[in-house]
DNA sequence: AAATGTATAAATGTATACATTTTGGAGGAT
DNA sequence: ATCCTCCAAAATGTATACATTTATACATTT
């Protein structure tokens, strides 16, 4: 079991909510439940740091991110401002496959919606939506950051589904971009992930 | 030797253009240079690709970052954005001593102008003029995108000081600042950062 | 009872040794 | 010359052992 297959495993406790923010993660015991020694445990903590899943600090034990309300804020305020940067950027070059694969994503983050699978699905939808762009880099920024987002949701029991409200959004945003509305399709995504703040917020301590 | 303090010899090194985008970097020669085992050299490379100073891949060396021109612009359009948005919302949380701390940077930037240090001061500059908004994780990302044109700026020996022009665009940012005029500022950062991306892009081969 | 100090246990950091993978060049075929 | 193929050398990955630091429980003091 390398490094990277036990990041992603332990990524995947994570922002499902089996390890919470601020818990701790000891590399005895990952390395026990894994079968290796504690250096490659090691190597996969710092990437799992290098993705913003948890906090390292010299010779003390690996934490979960653990985020106050201000700094979710700022994560939702980075957010909006990289996704609508992205939408803008992917409706203007926008082509016609692209738009095959949009409507694809969105039926299938419909049927996921019920399920404990919404996050996933919902990532899938808005990747659709900002890969057009071609922007690598910013596309990353923005997955570290809904991450971060995700980590919490899932850590404070916040949604067990995607709601109606939030699928309406999702189905207005493409009719938007079908018509290549670029403005009305970043109001429409400014509000969407504004509402998931304050949905986030309200169910966090403090 | 701690690792943090191998990783920040190492990123001053590629800062300064001393390894070169595209250079490698091997494990047992940086572990013979600080006089230590292989382990704490690992877990540098580790720090310094979570800084994005450096590309790691399972069972290759470590490279320094070499970005093509597309990806180079990426990044001058994501400074572009969080740098605006953030001296935006520096100016509408201005405060009497914020405003102190600017001019001092800004003096200090223009004594550090014509050596090699003008890097530096140029950051610690912008810096200043961030600072004011609050925002810690938008300013590190700043960071970690004006760290990545740094790298290949040095590598490519762009610029060896800081020109009058920046010099005065400074001066012109640190005066809309002062009168609070939020979108002339905004304007003559745009300009300035594009202007940068010019110098760059058009010393870059291909 | 709360706070402080202390000893012991437990966790992390690092060196060494060895396994695995990549690399770079020698040699031959096209 | 240029491009393969293959192999030895070199580089990276991992386990084990031990050093160093932190954390926890308990005693002591206020």
């Amino acid at each position: 079991m390398s490094a990277e297959k036990i990041a992603a495993t332990l990524e995947a406790d994570i922002v499902s909510g089996i390890f919470r923010p601020g818990e701790d993660l000891k590399q005895g015991e990952i390395a026990a439940r894994f079968s290796v020694s504690r250096i490659p445990v090691r190597d996969a903590l710092q990437l799992m740091a290098a993705r913003g899943l948890i906090d390292l600090e010299r010779n003390r034990r690996a934490r979960v991110i653990n985020l106050a309300p201000a700094e979710i804020d700022e994560v939702y305020h980075l957010r909006g401002l990289l996704e609508t940067d992205c939408l803008r950027q992917a409706i203007r070059r926008l082509e016609a496959d692209d738009l095959v694969k949009i409507e694809a994503a969105l039926a299938h983050s419909s049927i996921d919606a019920a399920t404990e699978l919404w996050a996933d699905g919902d990532w899938a939808f808005h990747k659709s939506l900002y890969a057009p762009a071609r922007r690598p880099r910013e596309l990353s920024m923005i997955e570290d950051l809904r991450r971060t987002c995700r980590i919490h949701i899932a850590g404070y029991g916040v949604l067990p589904t995607l709601t109606d409200r939030w699928l309406k959004d999702h189905e207005d945003l493409v009719a938007a971009i079908r018509s290549r509305a670029e403005d009305r399709a970043a109001d429409i995504l400014a509000r969407h992930i504004a509402d998931a703040r304050e949905t986030l917020l309200a169910a966090m301590p403090g």
